[in-house]
DNA sequence: CGAGCACTTGATCGCTTTCAATAGCTGTGG
DNA sequence: CCACAGCTATTGAAAGCGATCAAGTGCTCG
């Protein structure tokens, strides 16, 4: 795997504190990277101040557009975040040679577009119980991804997320999300340790409520 | 350009009516292509029946996903349609040889992820009013940009959807689209020729109604 | 202890949906 | 030629869901 000595030279890590703008829209962008750890979103704003989610980057996801030279959104972090960073022409120059790279960034590329489109329902045509739902069981599902082990059971993870950040992902307001999640809870299919903590009794019952076709209670 | 004279090989034409569904969400799908003529959709649609528009296909689109097998949603003839189609397998044969086509690829993946965030922020975030004229400028940008000569004016074009197509498109009920159809004519944003003939006096205005940042009446 | 922030909860408003009736158009068959 | 079915679109009235406006709670950190 040369490609990866090679990717190995031009890499470095930056790391970001919470709340920081790790991208302005409209600036150049002169690094694509990925991230290592922590949580950041793709905003972008309409001028009288509406806001929406477009993206949500959790650990592994890519961030960066090789070939354009300006970035289309604001990237944001959520959390602390620590970043693996190529400086672009290095990189671009990296990916013309190996096709390899070219074509994981396709994959890549496509899983983010499924994503997209995936969200697109969300938005268009799902209540906000629904929206609510959707969410937790897409942060369920990567979270429970990313458990080495495979099915942890209870699921049970951290929002990490405010309320704001969750409607800003939704289109909703965040009196709404706080209501709905407070109508989850008192349903019984959430139960919440605090603010942040989730866990979730029957996943399958979580996606009902999502309004997925779930048919079944394993992930993945 | 050898890799063309390759396509050249493998490539043939299908020709499908309006309301034909050219692609069932989840069937294999044994080829990839694009748009020649004609408009197509990509829809999801949920159990209950609810449909969102995930994706508008005009003449230039491409439709397929290399590397993956299962088609992920509907795609729907919306008038009659001729398609330029390639044989997946060597298709993607082909690809994995010549590195300028995956580059070709990730460019106009990366394009249709654009789309699909830009549409977001419609949906998640625009009023019914605001949606509307969002589509409409996008119709009436794609329409300009296939016109050779540029810039024609006055702006004028045929809309290629129903009423409740374009409802699925922004998220809304097929009769508040009509509504806010009508309320623009009423305020000469647009003039009608019948149902489906859009001029538009001052495209400028009509990018205001969209709620984008146009600031310009200039299109591109 | 008080300021600041994230969140919750209540009351009301209004936009979009829902339900329903009607118009206009096209094609078919008596 | 007209009647009628079937489809697309328009328009009206009423209902409902989420937004908006407004307190108030609880937590953290100085």
């Amino acid at each position: 795997m040369d490609e990866l000595v090679e990717l190995d030279k031009i890499k470095y890590y930056r790391r970001f504190e919470a709340g920081q703008t790790i991208v302005w829209s409209g600036d150049q962008m002169e690094f694509v990277g990925s991230v290592v750890t922590g949580i950041a979103t793709l905003t972008q704003t309409m001028e009288d101040g509406r806001t929406q989610m477009v993206g949500l980057l959790l650990p592994s996801d890519f961030v960066g557009r090789p070939g354009r030279d300006g970035a289309a959104y604001d990237v944001v972090a959520v959390s602390d975040v620590v970043m693996c960073c190529f400086r672009k022409r290095p990189f671009e120059k990296l990916m013309a040679e190996t096709p390899h790279i070219a074509h994981r960034l396709l994959e890549m590329t496509l899983d983010e577009l499924d994503a997209a489109r995936e969200w697109m329902v969300v938005l268009g045509r799902k209540t906000a119980r629904e929206k609510i739902a959707s969410l937790l069981t897409i942060l369920a599902r990567r979270d429970a991804s990313l458990t080495p082990d495979g099915l942890v059971r209870p699921l049970e993870f951290r929002l990490p997320l405010t309320r704001e950040a969750m409607a800003d992902y939704l289109g909703l307001t965040l009196e709404t999300v706080s209501r709905q999640i407070s109508a989850l809870r008192k349903d019984g299919v959430i139960v919440l340790q605090g603010k942040r903590h989730v866990s979730v009794p029957d996943i399958g019952r979580l996606m009902e409520e999502a309004g997925d076709d779930s048919d079944g209670g394993f992930l993945v």
